[in-house]
DNA sequence: CTGAAAGCGCTAACAA
DNA sequence: TTGTTAGCGCTTTCAG
């Protein structure tokens, strides 16, 4: 043991047992029809009964093709990530690819060392599930000289192809729905100043309150980073505004979470006293306390999508380099109408015209 | 474009170009002392002017070996595995492998694929990390021939290797801590019957008692299934025992999530009414209402065991076959002093024999 | 329909 | 120290 197990059979070996050349055997494990039916089948059954199994790599040093699609994300430990990946990898088995895996935990040594083994083992395709780029990590993507698919990307930059949820949409479903409930006073806790997706939500937000002849009162717009801290002072810095917000739409699922429980610190009741939503809907937003309303992304389809592009990308086809997946509400128990009766004066009519 | 960009340059471009023979570049390429110093280094810079890259499959092919494990999960979504795979990671990395992904879903016709896929790249040896391995999973993985070490599995039989966090010693761990704040109505809601994780926290939750002379109710152990369902049956379940236990111990943190829950909408304060305690630490462990005081299971060091373990199969090292790692107390806020003074002739020293 | 021969990119004897 | 040669397992012309 530790040795190859008493070496792999070939298709020599069973071209030898077959009494055929090699190359007939090769034929007809692939279905080639040009060979005799009857030495084929014969030549498939021998295969099966030797335990004969390909040997990728020599097929695909003469194919030159691979059949191996590089996955790349920072951490496998976002929750966020499991659904995208699911996406991904059906379409590639459904397509014959097999996935490589490459993480780099934000480390920028592991990045160069994952593209390099990418390289090595020469992907056709990369697809990046990580939500941060490391800002060097494109580059050298790109060097690979292979299609690349991004998914969610937080950068501003336009890339050549990726799919993305619909954040400003999103947003928009976000706010309109707490208008609906008759919320006029909305705040936002924001995510990481420098990512695109927090930019596009807090458009969403500014816009759709505009739509409605509202301009939010500054102090109800606070800074923060995607994470449960940023909730927990959200909260905190709102508790202090002059007129205090009856809503809060955070920038995700994690960010409310720290709000939920900032709430509850202070005593106020969710929703009673506060509507607050979040958005993503991570695995744990059904399990809070109220379960959280929020803004679902199609993670599942935007895996999907994402392969489905890099497919085509593959097939030499045209594609339109990128695409918006719309979000949708999930509607579960932190939001309520506003406490007193605040004016429910709300034309959502405006809000409306963008959804579905 | 679609076509492979323009042909990679080979060893023997880079011969050509530096007027040796090929097998010259490949002993510089590889930092064989058979060359001259000089030349060696000339090769080098050329390789790395041309954007030369080994071709893994072509290398693989002549030394029949891949440096490639196969990781074979049912689900990334398991919140669970990502600490686990994070490990593997990059002990695999750091021993110069890459990991191939192979996940099921729990579909059996998947399964075979991915046997296949690993099978047909040869990887070297394979890591399962699985929860819930097919029946037919693992009788297909020993074909392939190569070593194999499970994490965490869920099967009576043991496997040949394995690593696993010591369900017992962190069920020993969670009861002896509740005796130690007071309890000595302590209830279990169980996991999957089958699970011999189930089984083993189970046992350590008895014999824990046992050993400071409590025999539990029979009614303080409710059956479950892992899922935070379960944990409100359970707590239901719990309401109507003749005498209510103060304090339960879960099966894992998604049960205990449920009865968190189930503790609340019956007006139940946790811990002030009735404690509750977990087991896996999960990511969301910490952002729980109260926060859950729960047993952490070594994920990251599971997976770094498991890879290290199956590395020095690969040396054809002899390893024990099957190791146990120790679990850890993540104190937080479900646990406290049971409510009403309740006997507090605990006899801890005994569960405490066993612990670090 | 089948076989012979070449070659994918690389490593590893064996000579020089 | 270097080059020549063979061959890993497979696919793919090109001739039969």
């Amino acid at each position: 043991m530790g040795r190859r197990a008493s070496r792999r059979v070939s298709i020599k070996d069973i071209a030898r047992r077959a009494g055929v050349s090699h190359s007939t055997v090769s034929r007809a494990l692939r279905g080639s029809p040009l060979v005799n039916p009857r030495t084929a089948e014969r030549i498939r059954r021998l295969a099966a009964r030797m335990g004969y199994v390909p040997n990728a790599a020599a097929r695909s040093l003469v194919t030159t093709r691979t059949s191996i699609i590089g996955l790349v994300i920072t951490t496998l430990a976002d929750p966020f990530l499991a659904e995208i990946v699911r996406g991904v990898e059906e379409v590639a088995l459904e397509a014959g690819y097999r996935l490589f895996l490459a993480t780099s935990n934000a480390d920028p040594e592991r990045e160069l060392a994952a593209v390099r083994a990418l390289a090595e083992s020469r992907v056709e395709g990369v697809i990046v599930a990580s939500s941060r780029v490391g800002e060097l990590y494109l580059p050298h993507l790109e060097a690979l000289g292979v299609p690349i698919v991004l998914i969610n990307q937080q950068r501003e930059a336009p890339f050549i192809y990726s799919v993305a949820a619909d954040s400003y949409q999103g947003a928009v479903l976000a706010v309109s729905y707490l208008m609906r409930l008759g919320h006029t006073r909305i705040a936002y806790i924001a995510g990481p100043p420098m990512a695109r997706s927090n930019r596009l939500r807090w458009m969403g937000y500014q816009e759709t309150l505009a739509a409605a002849g509202i301009t939010p009162d500054p102090e109800w717009i606070v800074e923060g980073n995607g994470r449960p801290e940023a909730g927990e002072w959200g909260i905190q810095r709102l508790l202090e505004a002059p007129v205090r917000p009856t809503a809060v739409f955070c920038y995700n699922d994690m960010t409310a979470i720290g709000a939920l429980r900032a709430a509850r610190a202070v005593g106020l009741r969710v929703p009673e006293d506060l509507s607050i939503i979040g958005f993503d809907d991570i695995l744990f937003a059904a399990y809070t306390e109220p379960p959280l309303t929020t803004i679902a992304q199609p993670k599942y389809e935007m895996g999907r999508t994402a392969m489905s592009m890099l497919l085509r990308l593959l097939q030499g086809e045209r594609v339109s380099p990128s695409l918006q997946l719309p979000c949708r509400l999930v509607e579960r128990a932190s939001c309520g109408p506003p406490p007193e009766g605040s004016i429910p004066m709300v034309p959502h009519l405006l809000a409306e015209r963008r959804l579905p």
